[in-house]
DNA sequence: TCAAAAGTGTTTCCAATACACCCATGA
DNA sequence: TCATGGGTGTATTGGAAACACTTTTGA
């Protein structure tokens, strides 16, 4: 689908005949910086809100394109690795009257005809079933960038959630709940950290995920024996001890473990 | 939702009003018997030809709501254990000109005016967005109905499927695999055994979902020792061999060692 | 008393865990 | 040489797996 289509002015003038009506899809984007995880957010235009990354179903689009097309628009990457992880219709989730408010989307859409701004507006509140995406970045790979609604788009601590609209917040929930319960199955190491890591980078990964300590020498020795790394150089960090080596993922082979899945309980 | 108006006297007369465009749901509800996997199929009226029991979106439902719906009207069975798996969006999943035939639906809507069926043919014919759900039942429990696009309901194997309409093999075969994913998570035995049972009962069952033989004496122990199991009298089979005992699940315990997950590797 | 299937016991192996020990680094 | 954190070694535990032994049943 052609990117344009999505942008203030395109609406403004065609409104969104090229979308599929009730439909949506939202994407959860986990990132990793600081030793924490976070999630990639959208503030709007006019209103202390925030949200999801997302959109509307292309009449000529599966939900996947959608959600590729979405993430592309954002990040400015492609192939990212996602999966859809809940589809959601509960009969509250449109928009109430004291969330996002009518004005908002009017200054957004200045440049509307009358009428088709009652389309616009009309079309915003009809009731959406979204389903869910899951992606994990590595932040530092990523260009940001806001969509019509939206004047930033941020990383955001997912232990540090501002106000969300609709019912994104427990989108954010199920999606986590989710992560933790395909972790095994998904190449978090590859997708959240960058190309070379210590071992310990690794370990504090899984640690924020599954909100648990684990053990130093156990956790290496796994990871070493799973045979999945590349050793490469020390890392020289300046502090007084040790040098900690830096690794690097073999690709090939940790695609092939995750199909059998990577087992932390 | 009123059950009668997924009827075909009444969308004969008011037509799809009541449904949300583009949206429906499938239903994977398996069955097990005879030592084998069955699953829930319905076949056609007038075609060799069939699909799963599912149906459209009411405007005042979620989707749960609806497979709810659905669910009792095949099998008179409420309070179903079922969980969504994936929502299906393909362009290419609308129907095939050389599948369900057209002179079906006027057969089946013959009492419909000639412009009500145009419009049933157009509401048949778009594009639908399904979420697949699954499910498991102990098929003596259950009484099946057809639906109004169907004059049977059965229990097919999984391994003898016929011909399914749209992508209905795909979205089977896509259940069965999140099945097994998620078989530690979900109440097999107990969804799909009688409610007293033989622990050979129990294995076979195991080794069916999971297609592969388990050591009988570890199996024994195993299951013993999660506790879980109610020991009753002995079965007698008449059979010149030792008389196994009857089990049947104690519920609490079952359930909350469910939430933890019941380990088969 | 025999075959067949059920129930239980035994042994081995390996992964998970806990923790101890040595090593490299820069102050 | 000392504190600090990185890497490796070791002992223990418990479950998984393989398989042997005993018990029950009806012919």
């Amino acid at each position: 689908m052609d990117l344009r289509k999505n942008s203030v002015d395109y609406i403004s003038e065609r409104g969104f005949v090229d979308f599929v009506p009730g439909i949506s899809i939202d994407c959860v984007v986990f990132g990793y910086h600081q030793q924490r995880l976070h999630v990639l957010l959208l503030r709007w235009k006019y209103q202390e809100l925030w949200s999801l990354p997302g959109g509307f179903l292309g009449k000529d689009e599966e939900l996947e394109d959608a959600v590729n097309r979405v993430l592309f628009e954002r990040t400015g990457l492609q192939d990212i690795f996602l999966r859809q992880f809940r589809t959601f219709s509960s009969l509250n989730r449109h928009r109430k009257e004291d969330e996002l408010r009518e004005d908002t989307f009017k200054k957004i859409f200045k440049s509307a005809s009358p009428s088709r701004l009652q389309e616009i507006l009309k079309w915003l509140s009809q009731r959406f079933i979204t389903t869910g995406f899951l992606a994990m970045l590595e932040s530092s790979r990523v260009n940001l960038h806001p969509d019509p609604f939206s004047d930033s788009c941020e990383w955001i601590p997912v232990d540090q959630l501002p106000s969300l609209i609709l019912d994104h917040k427990n989108i954010i929930q199920m999606a986590l709940f989710q992560m933790r319960l395909q972790l095994n199955y998904w190449p978090v190491g590859k997708s959240l950290l960058p190309e070379r890591f210590t071992m310990m980078d690794l370990q504090t990964l899984y640690e924020v995920i599954l909100q648990k300590p684990l053990d130093r020498g156990n956790f290496q020795r796994k990871m070493r024996k799973l045979d999945v790394l590349k050793r490469h150089e020390k890392l020289m960090t300046g502090a007084a001890n040790k040098a900690p080596y830096l690794y690097s993922f073999d690709e090939e082979v940790y695609f092939k473990l995750l199909e059998e899945g990577i087992g932390f309980s």
